[in-house]
DNA sequence: CTAGGGTTAG
């Protein structure tokens, strides 16, 4: 077939200026009177446009593939591309499926990259093996690209290991390759293997960029590794990435989860803002219990006209949980749905009945799980059981360890917590059936495990573990710190009050002095694990 | 000249 070279090319640069489908049509209609309705260029550009732009339309680019007699390749992926970036990406597999049995055009680098999207989004595992049998057959194993798109659909599919022998069987690693297998490693929960990783790339010269800081501060922390996160944060400034809000954000977040809330508001007052970066500065205040700051930078985010989610109101009412704003956290639980539209989830409502809990006030905490939509969830009635634990209420207690059982729901931490509580009442016989519960049921406990980070590295410990080379000298230091604590005001078991500052009857004027402040912070990181399960004197 | 990698809760 022959075309006109000269009005071929005109179409074609109308074409690419082409920003929405009634425009395209429009050049359609001219590209048919000129008789280019098969010039590949043309025809391939237009199917592109609709299958692959946000102004374009995917039923039309199917509409259009229909009609090409022999599509090539290229047509091919267009319309795979344009299904795997869509709202429904299976129909990206059923284009390639089709391709494979009933085209002659064989699949390229790009339909593969397309395909694997596809997958990774509707997590097709078994798809995802047989593309990549496809790829070793058709010889494009060793392309980096497409080893890419392999690394990151299978750690998106809870592969992470099959992920890390593809990154390892690839001939040569660019700074995407290596970045996909650090977000991989972050976003499946492996965070040593995360930073792991960035040890090994340092030594390959390729180099550091804000997707990689990204991932390596979004393992930081996680794992609490506040000296590696500061040193992420110099390579940030000495890049110039700071003003990038990615960055921005995965530092804030990193400082917050670390407990520096100074270096967490200095990252935050020198970038732009998104609504991640709101509501780090949110929780991180939330949950470490600044309540005032929480509903601080709150204001501070509708003054500037950033709309609240859940999450934001997840801070807020965890920060008026931990410092007993209960007026303030009542209130903004009820402007969530009302003013702000937010429907508010289980941890909204655990926020609260923690909050009317901690206050003592147990049975308004009952009546808000009666008034929620989970009271056939165990969560909230374990919230409102350790809140009569903290008040030594033993009917409400037994309120909530009758549902917990109803439910089949029923831990060997509760029974500890029920267990105190009849202590608290010198009702053995209560405590003799916890006991007995726990015995019987063979109930089962998960040891709780804390971490300290020294250098560079994190070290993991759980209850009485003397695994470490040093243990001795470690322990020796926990005495010399606990008996520090205990001079300046520190009670053993009363640690959580100590720590949040305010709202119980032992320190209700909630004047804490600083250095008690810091102990009962490394008390509460040594002993994380004892607090959590409540083992102390069991 | 159509590819691949990014942050908050749990």
């Amino acid at each position: 077939m022959v075309f006109e070279t000269s009005k071929a090319n005109a179409i074609l640069t109308i074409l690419q200026g082409c920003n929405n489908l009634t425009r395209l049509k429009k050049i359609q209609a001219h590209v048919i009177v000129n008789g280019l309705q098969n010039h590949p260029a043309i025809s391939n550009s237009i199917l592109n446009f609709c299958a692959v732009s946000i102004s374009g339309s995917l039923p039309y680019a199917q509409h259009l593939f229909k009609h090409i007699q022999n599509p090539q390749t290229q047509a091919w992926n267009s319309i795979i591309r344009g299904f795997a970036q869509s709202p429904s990406p299976v129909q990206a597999i059923f284009y390639y499926n089709r391709m494979l049995s009933d085209s002659v055009s064989g699949p390229d680098t790009f339909t593969f990259s397309f395909t694997l999207k596809a997958c990774e989004r509707i997590k097709a595992l078994k798809k995802c093996e047989e593309v990549h049998g496809s790829i070793i057959r058709t010889g494009y194993g060793r392309d980096v690209v497409v080893c890419t798109g392999l690394v990151r659909c299978y750690g998106g599919n809870g592969c992470a290991e099959i992920a890390r022998m593809v990154f390892d069987n690839m001939p040569e690693k660019d700074l995407v390759a290596w970045n996909a297998m650090i977000s991989c490693y972050s976003q499946a929960g492996y965070h040593q293997e995360a930073l792991r990783i960035y040890d090994n790339m340092t030594n390959e010269n390729v180099g550091v960029d804000g997707f990689t800081l990204v991932g390596l501060l979004s393992s930081c922390s996680h794992v609490g590794a506040l000296n590696m996160g500061v040193k992420l944060h110099r390579i940030a400034s000495e890049k110039g990435l700071l003003r990038n809000v990615f960055v921005g954000n995965a530092l804030i977040d990193m400082y917050a989860k670390c407990g520096n809330l100074d270096g967490a508001l200095e990252v935050f007052n020198g970038m732009p803002r998104d609504m991640f970066s709101w509501n780090s500065m949110i929780v991180g205040f939330g949950v470490h219990g600044f309540g005032d700051e929480a509903i601080y930078f709150f204001n501070q985010m509708l003054e500037a006209g950033v709309r609240p989610n859940s999450i934001a109101f997840l801070g807020l009412l965890c920060g008026c949980s931990h410092q007993g704003l209960v007026e303030e956290g009542v209130e903004f639980f009820h402007q969530m749905s009302s003013k702000f539209n937010v429907k508010p989830g289980i941890k909204h409502f655990g926020c609260i009945v923690d909050m009317y809990g901690r206050a003592g006030k147990l049975e308004k905490a009952l009546e808000i799980i009666g008034d929620s939509p989970w009271q056939d969830d165990p969560v909230l009635w374990r919230i409102l059981l350790s809140s009569s634990k903290i008040h030594k209420n033993v009917v409400i207690g037994e309120i909530a360890m009758r549902n917990l059982s109803q439910l089949g729901a029923v831990n060997a931490g509760d029974c500890v917590l029920l267990a105190t509580i009849y202590a608290g009442d010198n009702d053995e016989q209560g405590i003799a059936r916890m006991r007995k519960l726990i015995k019987n049921q063979g109930i089962k406990t998960t040891p709780g495990w804390s971490w300290i980070e020294v250098s560079d590295q994190v070290h993991r410990f759980v209850v009485d573990d003397k695994s470490h080379p040093d243990s001795g000298m470690i322990y020796q230091k926990l005495e010399e710190v606990t008996h520090k604590a205990t001079m300046a005001g520190y009670v053993k078991g009363k640690s959580q009050f100590i720590f949040h500052g305010s709202c119980s009857e032992e320190h209700s004027d909630g004047a804490v002095p600083i250095d008690v402040f810091r102990s009962a912070i490394m008390i509460k990181t040594m002993f994380k694990p004892v607090l959590e399960n409540g083992i102390v004197g069991w």
